[in-house]
DNA sequence: ATATAAAGAGCTATAAAATGCACTATATTT
DNA sequence: AAATATAGTGCATTTTATAGCTCTTTATAT
């Protein structure tokens, strides 16, 4: 997932709990600053601040291997 | 994923692919003083650190939902 | 049309990430 | 034991993320 579709994901989940960027921020503990600067895509977020967005949305940050072809 | 998860996932991945944090430093284009910090728990990577990275070793941050209980 | 709520952006200060260099520690091999 | 390779750390600098405040933009509702 590059940079986009992580926002994108983060941004659609939000919206789909119907909290606002206000809420997401306070319950989190991310500023709200950085809240809006990540969804607008001017942001490069650090892994802890992602990880408390994700967090409050019933996510988490994973690794994922590449290219995976299944040998069926 | 936690953070020391993430690191220990980096760090064994790495290792099976035999490629020396010199070596993903320099493939990665990420400093060797960031990478031994991330591997060594220092650190609190940005996501574009913790995705060139990702992407040397074959593997992609992602974000999944929590807790998805299947109904079978 | 206007009030209200939510999101985006400029300016600024502070904290912290990224980085290089040099040194130390730890294996591993000869 | 000595040499070599790999990993970890202290110090210093530069860059950038975080954050708050204020203002603007945009959408929504009355």
């Amino acid at each position: 997932m590059h940079l986009l579709e992580l926002i994108k994901t983060i941004k659609k989940r939000r919206e789909a709990l119907q909290v606002t960027q206000e809420g997401l921020a306070a319950l989190s503990g991310v500023g709200l600053r950085t809240l809006k600067q990540f969804e607008s895509g001017k942001g490069n977020p650090t892994l802890s601040t992602l990880q408390k967005i994700s967090d409050v949305l019933g996510m988490e940050v994973c690794l994922k291997i590449k290219n995976v072809k299944h040998t069926k």
